[in-house]
DNA sequence: CGGAATGTTGATATGCCTCAACTAAAGTGG
DNA sequence: CCACTTTAGTTGAGGCATATCAACATTCCG
């Protein structure tokens, strides 16, 4: 019976090369499942967790609240993503983080994370390395955010979240299930419902990809690349997924 | 004659707690001195860099190149920053690193630091919690940019900076000095010069701050806080600068 | 089947970008 | 040190794009 933990080990495999003995320490780790429901908060903005989770299945998002109960959401975590490795190295949450559709995860105590790393340095390495491509996103999603028009923008998230899914084995031919709402994309592209629709319509029109009920669909990747300025390098993979 | 790197120490123990063998390591570490002049790159995109870069005076800042030659700045850096600490363990940078106005960095090769954190693994987690804040500044750049309105975005841009450089030693009275100029305030927060130019002038309209060639000037700094939203929560220091 | 949540569409207004002309400041060389 | 050049900042006019609002359609769920 292999551990859930399975798919950290292919996660990190995606950057990092581990040997034999950091795998079966990895998997070894003490852990706990949890199940959340859609919209369910796996951790809030001000709590100070003693645990880390992995996504074991679904998909998690990472959000700030605004005034008014607004959300602006700041990155999607799939199978074998740790959306709170932070949690180690900062007490406090800065933001929290739900799950979007139903979610499985692992909970790692910090403890147990913290021993390991003491006697597989290599594993802390790894995992660092997996907080440092979380921040290149976060900058990717600045840049998106802030310099790229609207189609542009929301291609651009799509390319990557379908290229992630790719490398997590999540595709199906040419789509993945992306557990989202308009409102949710409003909400990570900071644009409003009305023009995410539009917006939406655009690209569908242009026969390069579409998304609807929570299925994304390429129909033509390169088109889409080029039209989103998609340059999967700042996912720092060492072997990009076949598409 | 103390260690150039002793404004590393002074910035890790913002959020961490050394003892005098951490302290007495980092200090110790093999470094070379280079002086960099105003617009000056330190690293561009697509470098493999065997050093990583502790920022010794001046304000350095990371972006991402955009077509046509524009730019998105993505973060700044001040005194004991190290702007470039991810090459650590990401071969590839992502994004450029340059100088605003002219700055002395101190260079270090990754092998001295990993060789340090061997020795002294609560200096490496010290350095991951360093990387992890700045993600979580990455966040809040994200947040700005897309759900703040001008005035707000950049009162909070303001903010951050008043409140790091107080944090670092650098403000003088209720100033301090930032060499950028009104393109860059527009390549960081995803406005048009005009706008930023007319914002600018709201807030100081409002009594609230000023900037105007290089110089911040805070006047109201409760009203700029409400203004932009700024909770500093999100810079994870041990205890806030008297500001 | 009914109600709530989610998505769709059109009309309107405003706020930001673009462009262009101008002013002020800073840097340079005689 | 001053005249000149270059760069940076300022202001106004105009148009477009996106937010906002409202009405409606569809899907989801009990």
């Amino acid at each position: 019976m292999p551990s859930p933990l399975r798919v950290l080990t292919r996660k990190l495999k995606e950057h990092s090369r581990l040997n034999a003995e950091d795998v079966a320490t990895l998997e070894g780790l003490s852990h706990l499942l949890r199940h959340l429901e859609p919209g369910e908060d796996l951790i809030r903005q001000g709590d100070n967790p003693r645990v880390s989770a992995v996504v074991i299945k679904g998909l998690a998002a990472r959000y700030h609240l605004l005034s008014a109960g607004a959300r602006q959401y700041l990155s999607f975590h799939m199978t074998g993503d740790m959306p709170d490795s932070q949690s180690l190295f900062i007490e406090t949450m800065d933001h929290s983080v739900c799950a979007m559709g139903a979610v499985e995860v692992a909970l790692i105590p910090h403890k147990a994370l913290l021993k390991a790393f003491e006697r597989r340095p290599s594993l802390g390495f790894a995992i660092w390395r997996e907080t440092l491509i979380d921040a290149s996103i976060f900058r990717e999603a600045i840049t998106n955010n802030s310099a790229r028009e609207p189609r542009a923008r929301m291609g651009h998230l799509f390319c990557e979240l379908f290229y992630r899914a790719s490398a997590s084995g999540l595709r199906v031919a040419d789509e993945c299930q992306l557990p989202i709402g308009l409102v949710q994309i409003g909400e990570t592209l900071g644009m409003s419902i009305a023009t995410v629709n539009r917006t939406l319509q655009q690209l569908r029109i242009s026969r390069t990809c579409s998304f609807e009920r929570g299925r994304l669909q390429i129909f033509d990747w390169d088109g889409l690349v080029r039209l989103s300025q998609f340059n999967p390098s700042y996912l720092h993979q060492r072997k990009p997924p076949p598409l």
